[in-house]
DNA sequence: CTAAAATAAAAGTAATCACTCACTTTTTAT
DNA sequence: ATAAAAAGTGAGTGATTACTTTTATTTTAG
């Protein structure tokens, strides 16, 4: 394995699998849940295969490697995950269709929320591994910065032009709001996961704290 | 042992290893090393005991089990690290002494910044297990956030007497601030650990973004 | 229909794991 | 000084692990 990215590594993979057979699914689909349910390093291959109600020998046809397997469950989820990196969100979410930053950090959030909603487990999967394995990070971190710089950057400036934004530089703006919405979307979904929200209002609340803060004007 | 609550075992736990010996020492200090580089799962206890120079014997002799140790890593530090429980930064951050909640928040920064500064492997190690570990955490969150208000209710009076905060519902305002902190904290210890910080400037950016949000006004 | 090729299942395998146990050494108390 | 208690040791133990190899079944091709 020639690459030292892994990124890359991790885009080739999931190139190679194409089809993916029935038993394919099952497997991928067994193995989320346990990950999520109690981490990669505390569940087993066979584990995985009696779920998934297929032998071990199976699993290891096709995956080649528990590690491997791992990727090919991470991989589709960040590929969606890394938003800026599809245009969906993109075009979804235009910071040009919003007259201000309220209704636009409001709409994104909204996005992600419906997003993680149909992703829960695979995210907890991910975050878990995300603080295990440290290259993993060091590449995508960079990366995820970068396409959120690119994306986001425009949008900054836009609201700067209508005079809705501090003058601060924008890789400061950046992660403020980023860690906010992270660690807000952290907190619902893998601290307190069977809290049973008010999507309305806790959006506001956020989007009015990212805004404004919580001092009295 | 009977206790449905886990934290009164953990610290009745804690109660039990009073005096430690050289070698207990040697051991912990090599566990935390181990947990924080590979995580708990990874780390097998003969490794800890070759890296603490001690027999496996005698680490199962004082921990029982590989999960006691962890406790007997986790504990001391949730006891310092819940803050609010110890005196200590009650009397050293007081609400009182503070004329602006700006001053307030800056000082409770730096107060915790310092403490991690010494103690950032262990920190790695609790947020990592906190993830995996559904009943630590389920047990602790309520415990933490009681505490937590306890002591900042109080603050938050304080502030909103002195009109320096929103009128919002102490919980959410906690809630908020104390994200916005923990957050910042987690990127910076946990997921960007290498990074050489600037500290008069991130905590003013992070007092300035938690009483004032990116609005501009 | 049949032989070859691809896929799945089952039965291994060597390594590693947390943990035990019989025993020795050190510390403490009298 | 001595006995009891505590601390320390390291060679085992059975269970489990990721992975392999062998055997069986299904799919495909001529």
């Amino acid at each position: 394995m020639p690459p030292s990215n892994i990124l890359d590594a991790i885009i080739a993979q999931s190139k190679l699998s194409k089809k993916e057979t029935a038993k394919q699914q099952k497997i991928v689909e067994a193995a989320i849940a346990l990950f999520a349910e109690r981490g990669y390093a505390n569940t087993s291959t066979s584990e995985i295969a009696k779920k998934s109600g297929v032998a071990e020998g199976t699993l290891f046809r096709h995956y080649g490697t528990k590690e491997n397997l791992l990727l090919s469950v991470i991989v589709p989820f960040l590929k969606e995950s890394i938003p800026f990196l599809a245009k969906e969100v993109f075009t979804d979410v235009n910071p040009r269709n919003y007259k201000s930053f309220e209704l636009f950090i409001g709409a994104l959030l909204r996005n992600r929320i419906a997003f993680l909603n149909e992703n829960q487990d695979i995210f907890r999967v991910v975050l878990k591994e995300l603080l295990y394995r440290d290259e993993l990070r060091n590449e995508l971190f960079p990366h995820l910065q970068s396409q959120l710089f690119f994306f986001l950057n425009d949008a900054l400036e836009w609201f700067k032009e209508l005079g809705q934004l501090k003058d601060l530089p924008n890789p400061v703006l950046l992660r403020l709001i980023m860690t906010s919405v992270a660690s807000y979307l952290a907190v619902r979904y893998v601290l307190s996961p069977n809290r049973e929200a008010d999507d309305d209002a806790e959006v506001k609340t956020m989007v009015d704290f990212i805004t404004g803060g919580v001092g009295k004007d």
